[in-house]
DNA sequence: CGTGAAAGCTGAACCGGTTAAGAACGCGGC
DNA sequence: GCCGCGTTCTTAACCGGTTCAGCTTTCACG
C-alpha cells in the first residue's frame, strides 16, 4: 500500500489536487465545505506531507536543521552540555515540526565542509553554530553561504549573524568573590582552550574580577575540556611551592578530574582546597564531595538558539539576544581554609 | 547567484540533462569524453545534487537515518553510552554521505510517533532503535512501517527485524568470578530498567553465573540509570545488616553515584566494598577511586549498526550480528576485603 | 553495399508537492 | 439583458533530479 499522495485526495474528493493543496494549507481558494471534506479523506486516508516534494517546491523549506559538534569524541560523551543544548533546541523544533541533523566532527575544516554540503544540497533550512572561536573562520563562511545561521556566543566576532551571547563577567565575580570571602588568595582557573571566544571572555572577567577583590596572583592555564587535560594542569597547579587554594574549572568533567588529582596527591577538598565547576550536572551532585558549580540553564539556552534559527529560516529579521548569566551553587567542594 | 542543476550544466556542455544525469552518476550512455567534460564542468560550477530532488525521484533515497533517545533528559547529558554510539554512527554513515536525524523523546508514545511521521513524511531511509524492552511495542510498529530499521538488542524479541546483539554472558560470568576470587561472597547488581531487555539478560547471566561461582546470595535491584536512583538503591544497600561486599552498576553514572554513597556512610572503597560499572567512559578514570568497568567498544557497536542499516536501506538481506563481549577493566575500585 | 547491433545522445514522463493564471459560475446593480 | 466582480475551482508550469523509449550515427560483418 503506497503513502497517499494529494493526488489520491483529489481524485476521492472529485477536485484537482490544487484545491487539495489550498484545503491541506488553509489557503483561501476553496470553499469552506469543500475544504473540509478534503480534510477528512486525507486523514481517512492517513495522509502526511512528503518532505522531499515540499522541499522541491519553490521556495519550499526542508523542515530541518544542523548542529555541528567539534569537540574530541570520547570527552563528548561524557560532557553534559550538549546533551542539554541538543534537548532545549529538540524541544523547540519539534513544536514547529522540524528536525534536527546532528553531525559529530574531527577538526574544523570537516565541519565547515558540513556547512558546505548541507547548503549544496539543500540537507538543512539552517544551522546553530557553537564555539565560537577568536577570528573564527566559520563566521565568514557561514555569511557567505545562504544558510540561515545562528551563533552561540558573542557578542562579537559574529559578523553579521545573529547570536545568542552571555555575559559571564558577573558570574565570575559571584566565583571570585565567593572564593575571596572564604579566605582565598591564590586562585588558578583550568580553562577551556584558548581559541575559543568564551574562554576568553571569562579569562578577562576572572582578571578583572580578581583584581576588583584585591588579588594578587592569578592564573589561568589552558586545557582542552577533557580529563586528562585537567589532571595534568591540576597536578602542575598544586605541585607548585606556593600552590593555590581554590581551583575554577571550566567545565564538570574538568572538575571532576581535578577532584580525583587533589585526592591522589592527598589534598583534602575543601579543608586545603576548593573547587569550582562551570557548567553543572548530575555529576556535580554525585561526587563526594559534591563540586560548588555555576549553574547556567543550558536547555533554555538551547530553546531560545532554535527559536532564533527558526525566525531567521522564515526570513525574520533576528536580533541578537543575551542568555540567562549563570548563578553559582555551593556545595561541599568549596569552604574555608583549615587553620 | 543560485544553486547550479543540471540544466545549467546540461546548458554549459551543449548536451541535454538526461545525458548529464547518465555523466554524473557513472552509468553508461555517454561517452568518456563526454563524461569527463561534464564532471569537469560541474566542478567548475560547484554543482552538487539537490537532496530533495534525489529523494523525489522514483525509487529515490533521502540519504538520512534516524535515531531516537528515550531516556530522561537530565540522565542523558552524562550518559557517555550515546555519544559514543552517536559518534560511532557517524563515521560511517558520513563515509557514505548520509544524514542523522537525532530526536530525543519524553515517552515511548513520542518515540512511536517520530518514526510514523519520519515515515509517513519521507524524513529518513531508516532507522536505528535502541534500548530494545521485553515485549516492545516499538518492534510491531516498525514491522508495519515502510521504514528499514535495526535494533540494538535482542536477539529474540526483534520480530523479523535485523538486530545487533551482544551476549552479556561471558562478560558478566567474568565479573563474577573475578569478584568471587576476590573473597566476595555478598555481590548486589543496581540494574537499569526491568523493562528492558538486556536489563534482563544480565538479570540472568549475573544469577548464572552466581550460582556457577558458588555464591548463595545474589540480589538485583532495579533503577533507571540516573544517579538518583542509583544513590538510593545503593543507600538501601549498604543499610542492611548482612551488607554485600560488592557491587556491581548498570551502566557508569551509577557506579560513581554509588561511589559517592559509600564514601558519605563512611564504607571505604575498595578495602570494604569493591564496585564495578558496566560501560566504561573517561569518568571512570576520573573519580578516585578509579572504577573497574566493563568495557565495551560502543563505538564499534554504532559503526556496525550504521553499516548493517545501510545494508538494509539498500534492500539487501542483513543477517543478525552479535556484538564484541564486553571485557572486564580491573581498576582501583576492587579487591579483597580487609581483614 | 546492405544490414544489424551497439554506442551515444535526446525528449519526455515522473516523483509530490506549490502556486500563478485563467475559466466557470452566481449575483447584484444599472 | 448586460456588465463587473468575487468566489471557487481547474489547468499547467515549476522545483531538480532519474530513467525509459526511441532516434541517430557509427561500424563490423557477411
Amino acid at each position: 500500500m503506497r503513502r497517499p499522495t494529494i493526488v489520491d485526495i483529489a481524485r476521492v474528493a472529485g477536485v484537482s489536487k490544487g484545491a487539495v493543496s489550498y484545503a491541506l494549507n488553509g489557503k483561501p481558494g476553496v470553499s469552506d465545505r469543500t475544504r473540509q471534506r478534503i480534510l477528512d479523506i486525507a486523514r481517512d486516508l492517513g495522509w502526511a506531507p512528503s518532505g522531499p516534494a515540499r522541499a522541491l517546491s519553490p521556495g519550499g523549506r526542508v523542515g530541518a536543521v544542523g548542529l555541528v559538534v567539534d569537540r574530541p569524541a570520547p570527552a563528548l560523551g561524557v560532557e553534559p552540555f550538549f546533551m542539554q543544548l541538543v534537548s532545549g533546541i529538540e524541544t523547540e523544533l519539534t513544536a514547529a515540526g522540524v528536525d534536527l541533523l546532528l553531525h559529530v566532527t574531527e577538526d574544523q575544516a570537516e565541519e565547515l565542509a558540513a556547512y558546505r554540503r548541507w547548503a549544496a544540497e539543500r540537507r538543512v533550512d539552517g544551522v546553530i553554530m557553537v564555539d565560537l572561536r577568536t577570528d573564527d573562520p566559520r563566521v565568514a563562511a557561514l555569511e557567505e553561504l545562504p544558510l540561515p545561521a545562528v551563533v552561540l556566543g558573542g557578542p562579537e566576532g559574529v559578523g553579521g549573524l545573529p547570536c545568542l551571547h552571555s555575559d559571564e563577567t558577573a558570574a565570575m565575580r559571584e566565583v571570585v568573590r565567593y572564593l575571596a570571602a572564604l579566605g582565598h588568595r591564590r586562585i588558578a582557573r583550568i580553562a577551556g582552550p584558548e581559541g575559543f571566544r568564551h574562554t576568553r571572555d571569562r579569562t578577562r572577567a576572572f582578571r578583572e574580577a580578581a583584581g576588583e577583590a584585591g588579588l594578587a596572583e592569578t592564573r589561568t592555564v589552558y586545557a582542552d575540556y577533557t580529563g586528562e587535560a585537567a589532571t595534568r594542569a591540576t597536578r602542575r597547579l598544586l605541585a607548585l611551592a606556593e600552590r593555590p587554594t581554590a581551583l575554577v574549572y571550566d567545565n564538570d568533567l574538568m572538575a571532576v578530574a581535578g577532584l580525583g588529582v587533589a585526592r591522589e596527591m592527598g589534598v583534602d577538598v575543601p579543608s586545603r582546597l576548593s573547587i569550582v565547576a562551570w557548567d553543572d550536572s548530575v555529576l556535580c551532585g554525585l561526587v563526594r564531595p559534591s563540586l560548588t558549580a555555576v549553574v547556567r540553564d543550558t536547555v533554555a539556552c538551547g530553546r531560545e538558539a532554535a527559536r532564533m534559527l527558526l525566525g531567521r529560516v522564515e526570513g525574520e529579521a533576528v536580533a541578537s539576544r543575551q542568555a540567562p548569566p549563570g548563578e553559582l551553587h555551593p556545595r561541599a567542594s568549596t569552604g574555608p581554609l583549615a587553620p
